[in-house]
RNA sequence: GACCGGGUAGCUCAGUCGGUAGAGCAACGGACUUUUAAUCCGUAGGUCGUGGGUUCGAUCCCCACCCCGGUCACCA
């Protein structure tokens, strides 16, 4: 560990790595030419992209001038003279730095920059004999010295035009828990998390548009909701309390349509302690969102077309190549009762089944503990098994059991179904929605059968919420309700198989003492 | 949680039928004033994930554990 008393212990330590000591040497270097390796900021005139679009071909030999800044990605040095690129946020450019048009310190300063200094440039644009826009260096500036080498791979623009990365930094726990060496080196990871943010951006634009309210609603809550999922367990010292995170928006969301707030929306991180893999992780993002005086039909509306529009503004097109499917995010997307669906991939009536025929093809499906699950978590879990996996394009899978359904109202004409719809992609669940259970009467009696699969040992069974069955008797209007798995949907919207890859930082084991 | 694969230099990897390890890139020294995977010459760099065991000897074989990836289970 780092000792207070003796800093020096650690950042010099001789059994550090030798490139590590070699920077930490430049360091004193620097300072007997007076050169303060840490800045504190630099007038830029132009971001990389910036500069390069100021370079107009004119027949002049001549650009403007521009002060630029970024990391130094690559150097090649010529002796008298050296070729290096600078990278930034969004792009990269070539600078040229010739010791006869350089001051003594700042050639001194070249011969002790490294891969992944932060550097200034100052001096005019100008076309090398390659053709490339390049920035002359007259003045140079080190912002930051790196002292560890980051992780560069060689970078190879082929006779096609193709970027290949030679020796890169590709492993990817490494990758995630150095998230900031990933973004540093690998430019395609930083527009994983442009398109993230831009998505979101939209997501939230197309909801103003609407009228609906962003809203925060408690993350640490007495009691916890809306889905069914095992919750952390966290605990309050002045409260003296237990405490969960939230699994889900849901209760608080509908209490506040109660409250006359007629379409509001959240987005925010959720929480659930359960297994972590490909599509799920125990913090993830969900976009939920309310509106009083439609039902499940109008989120179907809204849920097509505000995925549609928002993957089409960010990459300007719907579709996606996905786990080797191209994925077409557009609308309309097809749609199939939730029978149907089991009926055509599963080989199971959901309406008609025998417990005992269920209990069989649960088993053959895998499921080991078929004997002790009722009916409709039988079914439930065939659908996961059987129909999700298969359905790659986005599916509207429509009118679902009303007993794994316990916050929506029961279809008009068909109670033993509720009016509910998921829309499964890529083979995962994107969203779950319906119309909004408003009468307290019906949900006291959903959450007592959640009450008594609890005390059977359901684990998932939702708590009986007294506060939120206080506030459906003020009077919930009719409302729809939908879920979004923003994670997924940038997942797809990337092509990125894996929900960590559309994390910055995705939870991981912590790895104990593995300095260096 | 189960099974499979992996963990070797800063990075990407190879390798040792058991005799304490190599390459490319990065680094360090040198040459080169329009290069772009620059090139050329040279040098250095490793507790082979951790802990035990077997053995004269283990990075390699055995056991346990840790971490990552994949598949399954779990996850409306």
């Amino acid at each position: 560990m780092r000792d207070g008393l003796c800093p020096a212990c650690w950042y010099a330590s001789t059994d550090r790595p030798k490139p590590v000591r070699d920077r930490y040497a430049k360091l004193a270097r620097l300072e007997d030419l007076g050169i303060e390796p840490y800045a504190y900021g630099f007038d830029r005139t132009h971001t990389l992209p910036e500069a390069l679009g100021a370079f107009e071909d004119d027949g002049e030999d001549e650009g403007p001038q521009v002060s630029v800044a970024g990391r130094l990605l690559s150097y090649r040095d010529l002796g008298g003279s050296a070729f290096g690129h600078l990278g930034d946020r969004s792009g990269r450019l070539q600078a040229y730095f010739k010791r006869d048009l350089l001051a003594e310190a700042d050639s001194d300063l070249l011969d002790l920059l490294d891969l992944g200094d932060w550097v200034g440039v100052m001096g005019p644009l100008f076309r090398t004999r390659t053709g490339e826009v390049t920035v002359r260096a007259e003045r140079l500036a080190l912002l930051a010295k790196t002292l560890r080498p980051l992780p560069f791979g060689k970078e190879e623009i082929t006779e096609e035009g193709e970027r290949v990365v030679h020796s890169g930094f590709a492993n990817p726990e490494a990758r995630y828990r150095q998230r900031y060496a990933d973004l540093a080196v690998n430019p395609e990871v930083r527009e994983i998390f442009e398109a993230r943010a831009g998505i979101i951006r939209e997501l939230r634009r197309f909801l103003e548009d609407r009228g609906f309210l962003e809203v925060e609603t408690p993350i640490l809550q007495p009691l916890y909701g809306g889905a069914f999922a095992r919750p952390f367990t966290t605990y309050h010292n002045e409260l003296d309390s237990t405490l969960y995170l939230r699994i889900a928006d849901e209760l608080y969301l509908k209490r506040l349509i109660v409250g006359s707030l007629d379409r509001v929306y959240e987005i925010g991180k959720n929480f659930r302690n359960e297994g972590i893999d490909r599509t799920h992780s125990p913090e993830f993002t969900m976009l939920e969102l309310y509106q009083a005086l439609t039902d499940y039909e109008g989120m179907i509306e809204l849920a097509e077309s505000m995925v549609s529009t928002a993957i089409e503004k960010v990459l300007g097109v719907t579709e996606r190549e996905y786990e080797g499917t191209l994925i077409r995010l557009g609308a309309p997307w097809q749609r199939m009762t939730y029978r149907e669906a089991l009926l055509e991939y599963g080989g199971i009536d959901p309406l008609e089944a025998g417990l005992e025929e269920l209990r069989r093809e649960a088993e053959a499906s895998g499921r080991s503990d078929a004997e002790d699950l009722p009916r409709e978590k039988l079914i439930d879990v065939l659908f996961s098994a059987r129909v999700e996996p298969h359905l790659l394009q986005p599916t509207i899978v429509y009118d679902f059991p009303i007993e794994i359904s316990p916050l929506a109202k029961p279809k008009r004409g068909e109670p033993r179904l509720a009016e509910r719809f998921e829309v499964i992609a890529g083979g995962s669940e994107l969203i779950n929605a319906f119309s909004e259970l408003n009468d307290p009467m019906d949900q006291w009696d959903r959450f007592a059968a959640q009450a008594h699969a609890r005390a059977a040992g359901d684990l998932e069974a939702q708590p009986l919420d007294e506060d939120y069955l206080r506030a459906l008797e003020y009077g919930l209007p009719p409302t729809g309700g939908l879920g979004l798995g923003v994670d997924r949907l940038i997942m797809l919207a990337t092509g990125l198989g894996s929900i960590r890859e559309v994390t910055l930082f995705p939870s991981l084991r912590a790895d104990e003492g593995a300095e260096e």
